[in-house]
DNA sequence: TTGAAAGCGATACCAA
DNA sequence: TTGGTATCGCTTTCAA
């Protein structure tokens, strides 16, 4: 263990001008900022983060809490923690896991503790007995996701009632007056607050643009193939031209054999779009357009606001919504 | 932020007195330690994590390091990652995420910043570059998972070789002598290590048995049902009767459709065991005989592996193997 | 059974 | 531009 002692003397200067050095919070001349990170290099010199955090005002390390229901769709939260570990260490933060129970009582423990700085909120229930805790906390958090009362809370996420109406909207630009909305399992619209933004936006969009809708789940509680064919078998019954999909990948596979199945060509005789989408549609048969969910935007927002709280004291409660974005790949047309 | 000044104060005793009663490091006389106790509680006492990092010699937290590759089985690898969590909070340690690049780089950094007690390594690849790390660092790593060159280190996991073995023997036990043993999608007997191992298990097993075997994968990358479906077709073809499934959930899903396409009844024309499952084979159609991969019997072992370590000092490199078990459903019988 | 006090290794204030 | 040092809140000897 080399200390800042040791790097002091051998730069031969005061701790505080190392410290100050390596943190740049005070100029030191160019040339003994160059010795000292010399000395450091050379010694391998590490803060000891116990020192760090008790003198400083900083721990470096964000909570995540996560409470990992079973209905949670693994593949996407995989990929909103990874996103939040990479927005975390590219300001030199640390991520410490707050996973189920310990995601409200830990809460509490590490706020109490200081052992860290803010708390991020991933997979938000609309009833989410977090948001209570974060409003007794004084550290700052940020929600990803939207609890159905969010009064005096911060969250970011993607704006799905936007992402809802952009679907339909490209589908009636296209020509399409008949549209299928293939949703989540059925499960998700209870303990998620997301699949029913996006409904709503494609419900909102749909009667103003006087498309005819239908609304079907890709499930009871996961993705069933069987349900995912009847809605395909009904649709084609009605003659609906057009899919939202807004469901797991599994789900577009089954959706794309069905269609096939009925001798329809996604891109001709049916348009297909893929709504707050967190994989590759490049990956299935036929390219998908696709509004896409991209785990590094939320957490990226959701960084930069606990930072500017952090740093510059900005206290922004509120929602911070993201813009959708359209994907093009050719799975809409004008139906012939 | 009450300080443990206060809780003394409170108690009037001192501060030693107050550390003591609540670490239970030193007898302390029953009603001090009650009031004690109860100032705490009062006050709500929390002691801080960086003045503990600082003066103690336990930080109270673990690393949890996970490349979070894409072909990861994200299911199974929560189940991991909240086992891992549940156990270590059991003692009173939190975790901290190493994800992707920093899985490596931050292994040596949370170690020389004395940010963690221990580390955990969870998803390891047969030529895991943690292997080589974890050799270079002082403080106590478990691997949760078998690399190749598994020298020096400390690893726990499931007896997958057993696991294979067993359940080509309840197979030929009850009379099966034409096995197709369904397995992982190609990519991972590249990627990882217990996919291997399990298969080798069957090789030799049924080899011994004198039992014929044929393996197939579930698919390229990902689970792939036509992969599935052609392997069940080339099986029936051949007159197998029994089938070995190491695979996720969906590629059973398609095993058991494609069975029933064959008119093939499970528990009676064919016997089928799910090995190093870890899901529910009751959520299936057909309840499947199961030999279950334990997520929390790998981390509490894994766990209190490192506890040993850290407190008693036993420095116990080596391979920890976990005896598989037979669960059995009703899906495997005498062929007629 | 309890207390006093010496660190632990940084940060950041006050001087120079 | 740099240095000295009080301070953070706890753990743990050493004494009593």
């Amino acid at each position: 263990m080399t200390t800042i002692h040791e790097v002091a003397e051998a730069a031969g200067v005061s701790i505080s001008t190392v410290s100050y050095a390596l943190s740049g919070k005070r100029p030191v001349s160019e040339k003994t900022r160059r010795r000292i990170e010399d000395a450091a290099a050379a010694l391998g010199y590490t803060p000891d983060a116990g020192a760090r955090m008790l003198a400083g005002r900083r721990t470096h390390i964000f909570a995540l809490t996560e409470p990992l229901r079973t209905d949670t769709h693994a593949p996407t939260h995989m990929a909103f923690v990874l996103a939040a570990s990479m927005a975390a260490r590219r300001h030199g933060y640390d991520i410490l896991l707050l996973t189920d129970e310990q995601a409200s009582e830990g809460m509490s423990r590490v706020t109490s503790s200081r052992l860290v700085d803010a708390i991020l909120v991933l997979d938000v229930a609309p009833d989410d007995p977090r948001a209570q805790i974060a409003r007794s906390i004084r550290i700052p958090t940020v929600f990803i996701g939207i609890p159905d009362d969010a009064d005096g809370l911060t969250c970011v996420d993607l704006d799905f009632e936007a992402a809802g109406r952009m679907a339909v909207e490209r589908l009636t630009d296209a020509g399409h007056a008949a549209i299928t909305l293939l949703g989540q399992p059925e499960v998700s619209y209870r303990t998620s607050n997301f699949p029913r933004r996006l409904r709503r936006g494609v419900e909102d969009s749909a009667k103003q643009h006087g498309a005819a809708l239908t609304t079907a789940c890709a499930g009871a509680v996961a993705t069933d193939p069987a349900a995912v064919r009847a809605a395909v078998d009904a649709a084609v019954e009605r003659g609906d031209s057009a899919f939202i999909v807004h469901a797991a990948d599994d789900a577009h596979e089954v959706l794309l054999s069905a269609l096939s199945r009925h001798g329809l060509t996604v891109g001709s005789d049916v348009s297909v779009v893929s709504a707050a989408t967190s994989f590759d549609t490049r990956t299935l048969g036929v390219p998908l357009d696709t509004i896409p969910l991209i785990p590094a935007q939320s957490c990226n927002l959701a960084v930069s606001i606990v930072l500017d709280r952090l740093e510059r004291g900005e206290a922004d409660a509120g929602i911070h919504l993201i813009p959708p974005a359209y994907h093009q790949l050719g799975s809409v047309r004008t139906p012939s």
